[in-house]
DNA sequence: GATGAATGAGGATTCATTCAT
DNA sequence: GATGAATGAATCCTCATTCAT
């Protein structure tokens, strides 16, 4: 595997378990058994590597975000779809999504307003199915940013608790919010084949490969 | 004011807009206008702080927790108090809340320990009312753990964007995190009236003061 | 007890276990119950205590190795009372001698030119009984500057060793050193009767009191 | 020469002029002309000098210790060329003898048993030779542990104030140091020739190297 | 690709000391 | 006498980063 792979999933492992701040060049370069000097051959900087799985997870979310989205024109079966997405992306992705969830703060200047563009866009995904359903009546939406707000931060946990070889699989996760999404926003329980074909929910390449993976699908 | 609150709250301010790691104790100095030595006179380390702060949040949390869970043995109520003192106390100590919830990996051994135990005991006021609320029917929780994760998330949330000079009071608030946790469990909307009277929640000592503070009722 | 006693005894004691440069103002303070900032009434800085300790330390070892050098004419004798006042003085005082023979170059300028002054001049009485001993041919010493070296520092490491309730009473102390530096410069070995009177040894005041002290005779 | 070995000798000159705990990194660092931070590629810690020299000093006298001690079976020799070791050691290392003198107690924890351990053993070699001789009757001992201690510190004074290109050249040192001692413990006066094939004293590569250095031999 | 050496800036913390109270 | 507050300088050490080899 190459070395700038290497560095980048070690990099992910160390932000998500001390945080950015915490995390030193060298610990990383200590984790891949490089010199520090080394991974300056790989990256231009330690915000670079930051920036660089920030990016690429937003990015990715945002598109399989937008995939579910425009695959209906159900609000509740959008809505579904995007929290279906979201646990699984969170529970396939699980490293990385922590460090997205936790350290956009510790970006500067442009690289900030870059995430916080694709981060609003992949909100508004949201916002746009609530709005969608509360307009037919069919979401009892009493105030509508508070409802998109609760929801985000409900999905953004499950990347700190999920196990993948745990008691769940990844598509009893997906039901299991969805259910929780449809009901909070007062919608009928859309079920999992209403969301066949599932939204592809891949790796990345940032994300540490576990010690010993245990496959499951998603819907 | 003594001069050990003014650098509790620096210290606060800086921990919840930077992180732990990244805040130097030189910064908390120069927030407060004291020579970095000098903090040395209040506070024994930069993680005396933290640990400090975290306690007091978190026993401050629990105690309201249990007030609440125990005014009634009705699970809904049981339930839509513990949301309503969550999200009121997120809202009133919006600072210490985010470091609450984002600095408790920055401990270190028997602090981390103890604030771990703090937040367990917390959390299973929930899985308690969850619980009972399943076991009577007047739930609808097809995953308790899944459940209480997903609350505890959607509450934990609100720090990060309620302005209490806002659109809308601590009590609005209350009603609609209370709303959406009642429907998200399948249970009926607890209405404001049947929390009454509401559980005290105190601005902590260590929050900071906001420039011009606008005070909001709460139940 | 005066406080400013308390204070020196103190010094003395952290001086001689740690060395002067490694004992804090503060650990001095916190040994005797006292503020940092109180000791500034006792003392003038951690200097005025290590010169203050040494001069009484070295003028009083002057002044008693005078007055056992000008009891007798006879080498032999000077010697032998020389090195019973030198050996009793250590054991008498130990932490304070531990002190005097370790920390000299901790001193600055004119303290230090002070001190070294005194030693000088008491190193001085042993060349005299040296040398006259020497001329004499009582002695025999090949080269009076190294014997003199190896005299002065065998009677040194008194301090180091000597437990006053141990095995040695410092009257037995004094007898086997004085045999000691006898055989070594080759002359006859002085009794502790030609030795008497013996010249006081006095426990100075800046040696700290041990926790249940045993007095013992000294000639 | 290496980076490593300068930083050696300079922390050697630094330690053994200051002591231990008044001298800095970044004395140390200026002594070589390197940047404070630069000598922790070379140096793990401040004490890691420290342990080192002590080890390296005290392994080697030691080991030469040893080997003069086994190289006969006379008590009168084995003493004889323990001390002419030492006290050539001491000149010929005296930088680092210095600091292996007084600065044992700045080490913590294991690294000063480490230390303590081998200077007992050391200790014991002197302790061995002469409870021989004071066993066979060729010696006078009359109090053993005493004799041992003034025997010993007569010896390690010699660092502090023997010139290599001075007076007495290193075999003279010894031969001097010899008789002291020899008489001292009331046995016959070993010669020189006695003590064929003189021990080895290396400069060790810790010691630094004085400005302009007149080699000698030693017996 | 890889690394040893190097560095300026900064990390948290302690220093001896002063001074108003 | 005593102390809490204060500080500039210094403590040891680590930071992210560069560069010649």
């Amino acid at each position: 595997m190459s070395g700038l792979v290497q560095v980048r999933r070690a990099a992910v492992a160390l932000f998500a378990e001390r945080g950015f701040a915490a995390t030193g060049i060298r610990d990383i370069g200590r984790a891949v058994g490089l010199n520090p000097a080394t991974l300056y051959h790989y990256v231009g900087s330690k915000e670079d590597l930051l920036i660089g799985m920030l990016r690429e997870s937003q990015e990715d979310l945002l598109r399989a975000g937008r995939d579910a989205f425009g695959a209906s024109a159900d609000p509740a079966i959008q809505l579904a779809r995007l929290v279906r997405v979201h646990v699984a992306t969170e529970a396939v992705n699980p490293l990385i999504s922590r460090v997205s969830d936790h350290e956009v703060h510790a970006l500067t200047g442009r690289n900030r307003e870059v995430i916080v563009g694709l981060r609003d866009d992949y909100e508004s995904l949201f916002h746009r199915a609530l709005a969608a359903g509360a307009q037919t009546g069919q979401f009892l939406v009493t105030d509508l940013p508070v409802a998109r707000y609760a929801l985000l931060e409900m999905c953004n946990g499950v990347a700190d608790w999920y196990q993948p070889d745990g008691r769940l699989s990844i598509a009893e996760l997906q039901d299991l919010y969805s259910e929780l999404a449809c009901r909070m926003v007062g919608g009928r329980i859309v079920t999992r084949a209403e969301c066949e074909p599932p939204v592809a929910i891949t790796r990345l390449g940032w994300e540490p490969v576990p010690p010993a993976g245990t496959e499951q699908a998603s819907a």
